[in-house]
DNA sequence: CCTGAATGAACGAGCGTTCGTTCGTATAGT
DNA sequence: ACTATACGAACGAACGCTCGTTCATTCAGG
C-alpha cells in the first residue's frame, strides 16, 4: 500500500470511526481519544487530518450532504420517472429507501440540532418548497382535487413518509404504528389519494 | 421565605436553568457550574437537590412527562370533545398547541435521543396505537372510507401535524412549505379528508 | 538522504463530584 | 419570652480525572 493511499485510508477510518460515535453518544460525548482507538490511528494523527474536533464533525455532514444531494437517490429517480399525485406508493417506497440509506446523515443532523443548536445545517430546509416545485414543473402533475396546492401536496406526501421512517430509526421503536411498514405505506398512500372520509353521494 | 419554601424554590431554579442549557448546547455540552451560575445557586447545591448531573436531566424529562400526559392538554381535550374524522382541522390546531407548549420537552427528548441513545424515553412510543384505539373507542369515529384503518388514520393525521410544528421548533426554519401555518392545516386537513385526487365521476 | 505521515507524552484548562465548614432558622427547655 | 441546642440548606475550595490540542521525535517511502 502506498504512503498516500495509506494517508487516505487513515482518515476515511477516522470518519467512520467518528460517525459510529457521533451516532451512539453525540458530539461532546465523545472523546478524541475514543475516536482514535476505534479508528486505529493515534491521536495526534487526527489532527493531520482535521483542525479541530468540530472541524471532524464539520467534514463528516459535508460528505454526506454532497451525497444526499446527488440526484442519483431513490426519491429523486421516483419522482423524475413518475407523475405525482398516481406514484404514491411509490413515493413511500423510496423514503424508506432514502431513510435506510442516509439514516447515519439525518441521525447527524440532529446531533448538529441537539449540540450545536442546528449551526450547519442551515440551509437543509432553506428553500425547500422551490425545490419540490421545480420537480413539479419538470415532470408536471395528473389531476388534483380543485383548491389542493401541488407544491404542498407533494411535500405533505414526501414528509409524511420521511417522518414516519425517521421516527422508526431515531427513536428505535418498531412498528409505532402497530403495522408492517407496507401496510403503513399503503394507509398513507390510501388516504392521501382519496382521503379519510368516505366518497359524497 | 420560609426555609423549606427556599429550598424548593432553588430546585427550581436548577431545573429551568439546566433545561434552558441543555435545550440550547445539549446535556455534555453543559456543565455543572454554567447550571449553578445561571440558577444562582452554588455548585455543591445542586448535589443537594439531585444524586447527579444525568439525574437531574432525568428529573426534568420526568417532570415533565407526567404533564405531558396528564389529560388537560389541548390536543385530548379536542379528541374527546370532537369526533374523528370531522375534526381534522380542530386536530391541526391542537397539534399546534401542544408542540408549543411542550416544546422543550420534545425537544429534551431529542437531547436523549442524541446523548444517550434515547435510554430514558423508551415508553414513549410503547402501545403508541392502543391509546389512540383506546380514545377511538371512547369517542367513536364518524363515517370512515372502507379499507381505511381507524387507528392508523388518526395517528397518520396526529403525528402529520406533529412532525410538522416539530420541525419548525427543531430546525428553527419558520415557512417551510412557504406558506402560513394556519394554510399548511387547512391544506393537510383538505387532503386528509378527501385525498390530493379529484372525486372519480 | 529528504520528506512528511504518524506517533504519544505532555500541557493547561475544565470536568463532575465530594466534603468540611458556615450560618440562618426551627425546635426544646426553662 | 428568652436562650440553648440541633438541624440541614447552602457554600465553594479541593480532588482526581479527562478533555482537546500541541509538538518534538521517529521512521518508512520516494
Amino acid at each position: 500500500m502506498t504512503k498516500t493511499a495509506r494517508r487516505t485510508d487513515n482518515r476515511d477510518r477516522i470518519l467512520k470511526a467518528a460517525c459510529a460515535l457521533f451516532l451512539k453518544q453525540g458530539f461532546n460525548g465523545t472523546s478524541t481519544r475514543e475516536i482514535a482507538d476505534k479508528a486505529g490511528v493515534s491521536l495526534g494523527n487526527i489532527y493531520n487530518h482535521f483542525s479541530t474536533k468540530e472541524d471532524l464533525f464539520v467534514s463528516l455532514l459535508k460528505e454526506y450532504e454532497a451525497d444526499y444531494f446527488n440526484h442519483d437517490q431513490p426519491l429523486a429517480r421516483t419522482l423524475a420517472m413518475t407523475r405525482f399525485p398516481e406514484n404514491l406508493e411509490a413515493i413511500g417506497e423510496a423514503s424508506k429507501e432514502v431513510v435506510e440509506r442516509f439514516s447515519d446523515y439525518i441521525l447527524l443532523t440532529y446531533v448538529d440540532v441537539v449540540e450545536f443548536d442546528a449551526k450547519h445545517i442551515g440551509k437543509l430546509f432553506q428553500n425547500m418548497r422551490e425545490r419540490y416545485s421545480a420537480v413539479l414543473k419538470a415532470n408536471g402533475t395528473g389531476p388534483l382535487r380543485e383548491g389542493v396546492d401541488p407544491a404542498g401536496a407533494l411535500m405533505m406526501v414526501v414528509w409524511g413518509y420521511f417522518n414516519y421512517f425517521i421516527m422508526e430509526k431515531l427513536f428505535k421503536v418498531q412498528n409505532h404504528y402497530g403495522m408492517k411498514d407496507a401496510d403503513v405505506v399503503k394507509l398513507f398512500a390510501r388516504v392521501y389519494r382519496r382521503g379519510i372520509e368516505p366518497d359524497k353521494k
